[in-house]
DNA sequence: CACGTCGATGTAATCGATTCCACGAGCATC
DNA sequence: GATGCTCGTGGAATCGATTACATCGACGTG
């Protein structure tokens, strides 16, 4: 592969005017500029980033550690960070931690040692020694959807507490009174806080969350499996279960089919992140939808502006509630196609 | 950030020996090893991938650049390939081409500028000047799923022949006789194939292919939804729409649901690509599932084939059918619940 | 005319690793 | 005791860029 000597051989000059000519500086004759770039152009140069982000200690990357790369939010997650990325002149590189805090201090170490400009992360626990050095040590960050209390970084979330006070009230208004939750890790911010926006709305109506109407899930469809034969083995089964996330919903939906049991019937489902397959699934699923892309495209920009020295805040968007028929009674408007609303920069 | 020298200075030795100790080189005393690990211990010295990449040229690292991250095949693909490089101790580096062949450039540009060890693509196209140019100069590749013809590169794909005329066998033991098919985009190898072992399949049962009941998608819900109207506004419009992707599939759905029709009473609807929520889909839908992660493993093992100097050879594996509800009467044998047989492996 | 300024260019140091080569000590062999 | 190995170690070159500093010629000005 050629290096800058060989273009600069080939130009005739040397090889701090072809670095001026590639960085365009502006002291270079117009003609060395022709010669230069007529070099690059025959030898079809291209530099090499490695030797560049040795030299400049920056390698235009951001890094992106993820839960789980399955779930259909974080990809859409993922993508938004890629595309606001590009937009500012970043690469990302991400990292699929599956929802193990190992697989997670591998990826943010692999990230580390490649010398990335800044990371970010949603984390799968409450912040490894490793994670916390490396906030503490001044590597730019910012978490994104789930962070780690107690660490002086920002934070780009949806706030879930209206949309889930809004769905309270709309399966309240349908007449369940009997109403279950299944949970996400306690260890993760939004594993905990759904469960106490629910318990919060549920109270508005002078419900109780008993310990046996929370389900310990991991945000992976199994778990979902599980807990959900559990409630249905209950002698009082719960009339309403909240899946924390789209997958435990999948794994509920699978349980409550194993059993020969129909929703909303038997038994009404509900979930948090609203994915596009919802509106097929049979029953079509109510959810609570993020701004998935927004999030993304914010958690870049704080990022960014970290890296660039400037501040970087905190961002928190509004979640909000998607009624379909997975509670009881259809909503009173029929939802426009989903297909032209999928993007909506 | 701590570098070698300061460990040297530390360890009161020379980065020649920490640089030993480090890849541990066998000619390096007890003594000074544990000196060294002690000075990287304090320190907290972590070896700066950069540097090293730079001197060794090699980084370790792979690239995939895939046609699509929203898809659920590619972000199966994409799991598998970076489990299967991590443990052969590869990281790897996806890009997301969207579909749009410039998007695709721009990754496999950026991925070289890297210098990457070896690229792994899934082509949106039938391959620029700039993908063409990086097969011949050697770089290390291997095309998964979706292939360039007359590129001397290995290719790891599935093979969905059989499974599409297990699939016709199915329609036309079910009574359908106008079987329309909405294909992915001609640029692409699996947009013609699946055209053409559908069209051979009905062969197979003289039935015929005619133009109108081909529509042209591009792989994404959309073109699915806008195809599928296409079909309902023909004079006599198919028994069955095929969609050679689950996207379009979801996009048939979308408008098949728009006119107030329904599957498989009005129209009977199969995909290309199982994805775990077509079990929960309104009705389950029949479809052609690749063993993706299968696949994935296979890309990585042969391109890491290829990059350390052995052969790496093309591996080609079967898709199977998996009959649900979505062509009509119910398969004979229920479906064991999906969250089970997650992994394959 | 002498001098300062400015623009264009080249030389060489530098980033943080790896690795070739030389060197000295210790030891066995003849 | 000289010779030749092996082993452990350090010095220095190297990878491919960027950039501070020096140089040199042309040009404008007093």
């Amino acid at each position: 592969m050629a290096s800058i000597k060989d273009v600069a051989a080939e130009a005739g000059v040397s090889v701090a005017t072809v670095s001026r000519v590639l960085n365009d500086h502006p002291s270079v004759s117009a003609e060395a500029r022709t010669r230069v770039l007529a070099a690059v152009e025959t030898l079809g140069y291209r530099p090499n980033a490695v030797a560049r982000s040795l030299r400049t200690d920056q390698t235009h990357t951001l890094g992106l550690v993820i839960s789980d790369v399955l779930n259909p939010y974080f990809t859409e997650l993922a993508r938004s960070v890629e595309e606001e990325a590009r937009a500012l002149g970043y690469s990302v590189i991400i990292g699929n931690a599956d929802e193990r805090p190992d697989l997670q201090d591998h990826h943010v170490r692999n990230l580390l040692d490649r010398r990335i400009d800044g990371l970010l992360v949603s984390p799968t626990d409450g912040g490894s020694p490793l994670m916390l050095d490396a906030a503490r040590a001044g590597t730019p960050m910012v978490f994104v959807d789930r962070w780690i209390p107690g660490v002086d970084v920002p934070v780009v979330r949806s706030d879930g507490r209206a949309a889930v006070r809004d769905l309270v009230a709309h399966l309240h208004g349908l007449g369940h009174r009997r109403l279950a939750i299944i949970a996400g890790p306690a260890a993760t911010t939004t594993g905990r806080e759904r469960v106490e926006a629910f318990r919060e709305a549920l109270g508005a109506y002078g419900l109780e969350l008993p310990d046996a109407y929370i389900g310990q899930g991991d945000f992976q469809a199994e778990s979902g499996r599980r807990v959900t034969e559990g409630f249905l083995d209950l002698p009082e089964p719960p009339e309403v279960v909240f899946a924390a996330d789209n997958l435990m919903a999948l794994g509920a939906l699978d349980a409550v089919r194993a059993r020969g049991l129909r929703v909303p019937d038997d038994i009404a489902l509900a979930a948090f992140d609203d994915i596009r397959w919802f509106v097929h699934t049979d029953p079509p699923i109510t959810a609570i939808a993020q701004p998935t892309g927004e999030l993304g495209r914010a958690a870049v920009r704080a990022l960014v502006d970290r890296i660039e020295g400037r501040p970087g805040e905190s961002v928190t968007l509004p979640a909000r509630l998607v009624v379909r028929r997975s509670c009881g009674e259809p909503p009173a408007s029929s939802e426009p196609s989903p297909v032209t609303n999928r993007s909506q920069s």
